[in-house]
DNA sequence: AATCGATATGAACAAAACTGCATAACGATA
DNA sequence: TATCGTTATGCAGTTTTGTTCATATCGATT
């Protein structure tokens, strides 16, 4: 019945910036492709680690910087090795804060997942 | 420059149940039309409330009901109103549940966020 | 049994999101 | 200056998601 249901309840969610008309800036997506450009140090190999087109990373790298409005990534091609993309010192600081608030949340939100499920699966209201 | 655009910033969260293969049963907005349902009594109002589409509405909810493998609304037809939709005791329960979660993910959210602002507004590391 | 307004459902259509592919541009290095 | 692998970008096609509309079904009330 549904008490089995509920036990198998997975509790997910997303935190994202935008701007004051709720237009979308940066989201978990995003800071996803970021802390992979900085672990690869290449736009390329980002894609590749997280099984996305690199057609739609570009899209939404070129849409950040555009809302923004200054950049995140220092990129350069040419060269034996092709080109590169790293962040810039404000996008590191960017996913830092994105890390230690996601960690924050993590437990947080987990705890409270814990009492709501005893609720749920309490008989009284 | 850049902290001007920071401090425009606004924190957005969305929290989802899924069952464990990750398959959505309930998010924000199902939870929104579970709540126009409560007040308005039907699904047709609770629709023209919440500016939605009686087919799109429909559609969610008889997915939300599948995944969870027990109902949370009881649906009459026919009568001099045409009929009714209101949330089972199991739904009732549900949304108070996801009310209490919001409300204190808001205030943790929200202070949490005002941290990460001050971090990314200052200079040093 | 006739009426009425809400639920129930299919199907065609439209819009948005994403993919796949082709191809250009770049420039450090050999 | 020829090469190489990466960034950069357009475009066609596909998939997903949501909309619109038509139409059936239901049944308490009159």
């Amino acid at each position: 019945m549904k008490t089995k249901k509920y036990t198998e309840l997975k509790l997910n969610y997303k935190i994202w910036f935008t701007d004051q008309n709720d237009k979308g800036i940066l989201g978990d997506g995003k800071w996803k492709i970021l802390k992979a450009i900085e672990q690869t140090g290449s736009l390329t190999a980002a894609c590749e680690k997280l099984q996305i087109t690199y057609r739609r990373t570009w899209n939404d790298l070129k849409a950040i910087e555009k809302q923004l409005g200054f950049a995140l990534l220092e990129k350069s091609r040419g060269g034996a090795e092709g080109g590169s993309t790293t962040l810039t010192p404000e996008g590191l600081k960017l996913i830092r804060a994105f890390d230690d608030f996601h960690e924050k949340m993590d437990v947080i939100m987990q705890s409270h997942f814990a009492e709501l499920k005893q609720y749920l699966l309490s008989n009284g209201e």
